[in-house]
DNA sequence: GCTGAAAGTATAAATTC
DNA sequence: GAATTTATACTTTCAGC
């Protein structure tokens, strides 16, 4: 696979966006060292990569485990729903709801796909009435037994990581 | 759905891990001014949630589609093995191929699911070749249509949010 | 946990390549 | 046009209370 440059963006802003996705609190000297330039000249190609939509927003991942979260869920939904005013009703109550991380509409047999962090069984079962209310007809749940990898780092340089 | 409140988390250990789970650059006097401590106390107490683990990491997230990558699949995997040591190496060569993000092993017909970014119907093709490769004998992809929601904050405190 | 001072870090300005 | 060095403002972090 080979790295992404483009007139916009050249090798060192790529490092730059991949040692930040890695880890952001990485202070600014030091960043300049790894990519060999001066410490006002990384600074300035970040507020770029900033400004130009790159780097989206920086935040803490927290440990779900130990904040109470006992259950992680791939949940399946479809709906008998085609009108689309309705549908985006139905996406705009997804997307605010804070147990789901994210929600995907899909190709293949179902209509969407959720991520929803729980904490235990019963607000599962609280859950699931909550998308049976939206008119949601058909629901497949998936509970994660072990999680073997969980990262937000894109694959934008060469080499192959492990975490 | 009430705040998870323990021995070891107050509410402004709770409101601290909140602010830095959604926008992790903010600054330590502003972090201290919404919480109403000051900014010596916040930052011990930061410290003693990266400690303990309550913080796993800070990153930076990128953005796929203007790094270019186009596609972003959900793929469902099984395999015939029942030898834990061939099914452990598996699951280290997932865990190494950097367009998987996640690897859940779950519950259901399927023995995982896996989140993978690639850029091109091309990249799709060369990586599924590589799970056929490791003794995959099911496969099912399922491609992003739409990111309706995309998020990795956990819901700690009790309002909902759209981000 | 607070206040105030010292150390460290980011940003701006001036200059050079 | 973009990087560097120098200078300044800000932010974190460490005492003492």
């Amino acid at each position: 696979m080979e790295s992404y440059v483009s007139k916009v963006l050249d090798e060192i802003d790529i490092k730059i966006l991949d040692l930040l996705q890695k880890e952001s609190q990485i202070n600014n000297a030091e960043l300049a060292r790894r990519v060999n330039l001066s410490p006002p000249a990384t600074h300035t190609r970040i507020k770029r990569l900033e400004s130009e939509g790159f780097i989206e927003r920086q935040v803490a991942i927290l440990n779900q485990e130990k904040l109470g979260f006992d259950l992680l869920c791939y949940i399946f939904i479809s709906t008998n729903i085609h009108q689309s005013e309705l549908l985006e009703k139905i996406e705009g109550s997804l997307a605010t709801m804070s147990e789901v991380l994210e929600c995907h509409c899909l190709t293949g047999e179902h209509d969407y796909l959720l991520k929803v962090v729980i904490r235990d069984r019963k607000e599962l079962d609280y859950f699931i009435r909550k998308l049976n209310k939206l008119g949601i007809s058909r629901i497949q749940t998936n509970l994660s037994l072990r999680e073997v990898k969980n990262s937000t780092i894109l694959p934008i340089v060469d080499n192959e990581q492990s975490c």
